[in-house]
Formats: structure tokens, sequence, C-alpha cells
DNA sequence: TTACGATCTTTACGGCGTCAAGATAAATTT
DNA sequence: AAATTTATCTTGACGCCGTAAAGATCGTAA
């Protein structure tokens, strides 16, 4: 039995390969790509054979249903950080803050955000998948239901809003992660983050 | 010789093998999901050997390049139908027309689109499928430049209006496709077409 | 010490994309 | 019209994939 907290990985038993699947799974996801990952290259990476995943995580699914909540708990920490950061009295700036939170998780975990948001190779019905993937959302109708004053989803103009304000930041990560807005993109990253905050601001104001 | 233009698929040779494929690949994908098409499948669908294909396309990303270059002709039809039906004096109607076309195709051919836009698995250098992509890109940056009266790209406030508009409508469209817009979706058709036009033009206008 | 359950490996199976070689049909040349 | 060339499609094989089953090894508890 193992008495410190130590990784200790000479062993047939790994000590921890759930987590380090996790991690070997997050990098394949952003080396390979989305459609090239698999999970024997997983299993390579963590030293382990081909079939050890499946004790962790069942399949594939599995896994990657494991990363894409992980993922979810990771993005509601960096929205919640940027509208922390922001006047708390401020109920719209606090909401631009999030939206900008929403594209710079997605700039800096391509490939989780793309799992999270564009594949199917994930089970979200999975319980933690859901619940994380739940409260992320239910962050972003309090923070539209903070400027508005009433519950969005309650009144028609209020889901309005909440889809304007979802699809604006979602839009925008989703065309900056594809590479297609090349014309934002050639600039310099400040000026880029000035375009974001400027165009975000306008159509949450 | 083949003197009259019917297909004649009886023989040893197809007809228009080319062109059965690539029905057979939008088929596929529509139904398996773009994480579940197989080039074997096609190949079966259009009642050919695993390895017809190849001489056609040369590998999966052929056929898939030529399949998103399709859905870009198609999709440039769409939202220049829908701008054409609309006022040809109003610059800003002729842009939200194209913009609800633009979610009209999304959800028209959501495997096309999740092709067009969140795949890997083509090639965006082939020259017929870069060629459609820029003439949409093209349609839309003349849509927000007949609205500003500039060319959006040689000035940072056009850019931004072109990010914003791209983005508020790209971003409905992904996030319906991905059926994470349930609070939209649950209503009837009719009221959820409302939404969105009034989402849009409000974005835009 | 022994038994047992958890963890990982090995082996095997069918399906996949792709390549190479062969077969057949169509087109071209003679 | 016959022969030859070219285009098209099939067959068979390869390595990789996900997954299932069975065997090996380890930690733990009786």
């Amino acid at each position: 039995m193992k008495t410190n907290g130590e990784p200790e990985r000479q062993g047939y038993h790994h000590g921890d390969l759930r987590r380090a699947l996790l991690e070997a799974a997050e990098i394949e996801l952003a080396e390979k790509g989305p459609e090239g990952f698999t999970l024997r290259g997983c299993a390579k990476r963590a030293g382990v054979s081909h079939a050890a995943p499946a004790h962790h995580f069942g399949d594939v699914a599995g896994l990657l249903s494991a990363l894409a909540a992980e993922g979810f708990e990771r993005f509601l920490k960096t929205t919640s950080a940027r509208m922390n950061a922001a006047d708390p009295g401020d109920a719209r700036a606090r909401l631009v803050a999030m939206g900008l939170g929403y594209i710079e998780f997605a700039r800096a975990n391509p490939a989780l955000f793309s799992l999270m948001f564009s594949s199917r190779k994930a089970d979200f019905q999975e319980d933690r998948l859901q619940r994380a993937a739940t409260a992320s959302f239910e962050q972003l109708v309090a923070g539209v239901g903070a400027v508005a004053g009433v519950d969005p989803l309650t009144t028609r103009e209020g889901r309005r809003q909440l889809a304007a304000t979802w699809a604006i930041v979602h839009g925008l990560a989703h065309l900056l992660l594809s590479q297609r807005m090349k014309f934002l993109q050639d600039q310099s990253s400040e000026e880029l983050e000035e375009d974001l905050a400027a165009i975000v601001s306008r159509v949450l104001g």
C-alpha cells in the first residue's frame, strides 16, 4: 500500500491512471485535433496498454465525456474569474467580462472547446458533464438576468437578449477557432482583444 | 459509348459514379453525422466496391472537399435568394435577409453546414472549395459594405461591424444546430423565426 | 498464508482508410 | 474491324482503430 502521495509509476499498477489518461487525452486532442484523436494514442502516451483505459472510462465516449466535464468546470472558473474582476455594481460590465472570458477560454483551449461545443463524441447525458454544462448555462442566464432585471427565460424579450448575448460571444469564439476571421486575427493580439471587447460590449449594451 | 443521357447503371461501369458518391456522402453525413461518416459506407450506398471512390476523389479528404465545395455553392444560392427577395433599395434589410438565409441553410443542411464550418476533414486549400468559400465570404463583406458605405476590410470600425454581423448569425446557427438553445427551439417554428429575425435585425440595425 | 477483488496486459475480432495488382469496359488508333 | 491504349472498377492485403474476453499481476483483507 502507498503511504505517501507520490506517483510511483514504476510498478504493474500505475498509481493514478485515470488522471494520467485525462491529461494524455487533453494533449492528444490538442495535438491531433478532435478528428485525429484516438484512444490507443492516449494509452500509449500514458505508457499503458491500449486496453487499459477501458477499465476507468468504459469506452472512448466515457473518456471524452469526463474530459468535457472537466472542460466545463474550468470554463466556469475562467468566466467567473473575469466576472469577479469587473465592477460588482455594474451588471452590464460583468456580463461583458463573462463574454470575454468565454472567448478567452476558447482561444486558450481550442481542442477542449471544440469537444465541448462541436462534438458528438461525448455523452452529454452523463451526470457530471450534464451538471457542469448546465452550471455554465445558468451563469449566462444569471448574467443576462442581472442586466435585464428579470429571469430571461420567462419572457420573450428576455430569451431574445439571452440568445443574442450567447450567439455573439459563441460566434466570435467559434469563428476565431476555425481560423476564418483572418481580418481580425491578422492584427496584433492587443488590437484583437480591443476589437473583441468593443464588439461584445456594443451588442450587449 | 453512351449515346443517350440515361444512367444505365447495370454494367461494370457505373455511369456517373462521381455524382452518385457525392449524393451518397451527403446522405451518410446526414444519417451518421460528421463523426460516424465512412468512405466505405458511401461506396456501399452507391453500390460499388470500397476502393471505387479513390479513383474519383483520391481519398476521403477529396470526397469531403468536393462535398463541402458543393455546400458553399448551395449556401451562396440560399443567401442570394433571400437577399434578392428583400427591398433592393434597403441595404440593411438585404443584409438581415442574408443573415437569415445563413441560418436557414444551416438548419436545412445541418451535416453539410458542420462539414463546412466545424470540420478539418475537408481540405480548404483545394481550389474549388477555396473559391466557393471565398465567394460566400465576399458576399458577406459586400453586404456589410453596402450598409456601411465603405469596404469594411479597410477600416477598423468596418472590421468590427463585419465581425459582429458574421458572429451573431454564425453563433445562432451553430448553437441551434448543437441543440443547445432549447429555450428558443421549444417554441413553434414561426415563433423561432420571428425571434431570429428580431435578434439579427437588432444587432445589424 | 490464503483468498479475493482491482488493475493492467495479451490476444483476437471486425471495421476503417489506403495502396497495389488485376479485371473489365470504353475510347482511340491503326 | 482489329488492336491497343486508357479509364473505370474489383479484389486482396496492410496497418491502425475500438472493443471484448481471458490471463497475469498487484494490493488488501480475511
